[in-house]
DNA sequence: GTCGAACCCTGCCCCTGGGGCAAGGTCAAG
DNA sequence: CTTGACCTTGCCCCAGGGGCAGGGTTCGAC
């Protein structure tokens, strides 16, 4: 005849938890003794320690109490399933711990794998920090609108950056924020760009040539999206 | 500019999720359209998916609060620190899959190894099964009482039951349970393990002798934990 | 042009698995 | 005879949302 105390300990459990497993019909209430005190016997630790056991696993308090008056068969199949879950949920946890590593890191937590190698190749071609993360919202910005398209588009993409020429322009506009509008090499610069495109436009039929600009559209409602330099050059091209 | 829905597809978690994180203040609630929907950007995706990857690994939300405005070096150490812990988590999983396997099986789950190991002796010499809850009971709660005086007393059960004449008479006494009270064997199997008793007294000192009486002690308050066979042994033995 | 499906809004109450604290009664040791 | 460690009931609190009510909106199809 043991003290609810004892036998939370032997089972590791709390106190508390023992009397909350009285309310819920877990575990029934043993007889008190003279003051008041419950009693427990060997019986109820044995009880208490399937609870817990299966507590620990996960498993609802409302679903422990069925399965402990449940019979031995279903509760071996039971078992099996919650095993099955447990394992589950181990692999998932090691999911986070990917994760986890990703947050210090790079964009892989925010994008699909091949928008973020764009974004690896970007940054190692010496594009600006600023740029990258105006790529890097635009995808995500795609992604959620059409992650079929974002997946064509990015292929596109991918291709266009191979060509020497694109490269040179992009890296041109990166550098082109910072300019004064007045600057006199963002005429030659506009000119160069619509030069390009309409050479290439006549290559690429079907679907709208994915650049920069789109990407920048489509961020433009963040601050900073855009600079003097940047609007004046959309103007020139435009007209 | 997408709506609640979007962003939280793409970030894996429900709507009701996403309203809840505004209200706890670590997302902060967008700008609305004509129509009162809040709209998002890019921004809010990259900074929820930090959260659902945080929530994911189990830290409290009023923490994740505070380490999205930290500075970085803070959240590395943080990052780190959770990661360890998820990593705690997935052993303790890995535990409790064991747990999981001995509930399917044993009495491994209830008692200490040594008094695992010693039920299965009981089991393998043929002892009922009734004698051997009767056993795990009575260990429980000695286990319950002093965890180190189990632990002596089951060593020196163990050494006891490798005396073939201990092993006859407990064999005997469980077979006894069931016998008339009337019957003719118990005054001399009374006397027999008298004689042992008397015996082995002598050699070991200090401590009370631990025996199968004990047990029977202890368990007592258990129901069907006696019989009018093993009423009338005891009344023999202390005559 | 209108209909239905699929969205969105706020607000409220509900759940699990206990923890914490209050305001007592009890027990064993010194 | 006190002191500290137990035990009792009862009540409110927490996270992290889920579900439902009772509305408004948008979009595509017909």
């Amino acid at each position: 005849m043991i003290t609810i105390g004892r036998l939370a300990d032997y089972a590791g459990v709390t106190v508390k938890a023992v009397r909350h497993y009285h309310e819920r019909g877990l575990l029934p209430e043993p007889g008190r003794d003279s003051s008041g005190y419950r009693r427990y016997t060997a019986e109820d630790a044995v009880q208490l320690i399937k609870i817990r056991t299966l507590a620990q696993a996960g498993v609802p308090l409302a679903r422990i109490k069925d399965l402990l008056d449940a019979d031995p068969d279903a509760l071996a199949a039971a078992v099996a399933e919650i095993d099955r879950d447990v394992r589950d949920r181990i692999a998932q946890l090691r999911h986070v711990r990917d994760q986890l590593a990703q947050l210090r890191g790079g964009d892989g937590l925010f994008v699909s794998p091949e928008v973020a190698a764009h974004l690896d190749d970007l940054r190692r071609l010496g594009v600006s920090e600023r740029q990258i993360r105006l790529e890097r919202d635009g995808w995500i910005l795609m992604q959620t609108a059409s992650p079929e398209d974002a997946a064509l588009w990015i292929a596109e993409k991918r291709e266009l950056i191979a060509d020497p020429e694109f490269r040179a322009l992009y890296l041109e506009h990166d550098a082109a924020y910072d300019w004064p509008p007045s600057d006199p090499r963002l005429p030659a610069l506009a000119d160069r760009t619509r030069r390009w495109f309409a050479a290439h436009h006549s290559r690429s039929e079907t679907r709208p040539v994915h650049d920069p600009a789109v990407a920048r559209l489509a961020a433009r409602t963040q601050p900073g999206a855009s600079s003097p330099a940047w609007d004046r050059l959309a103007q020139l091209m435009a007209g």
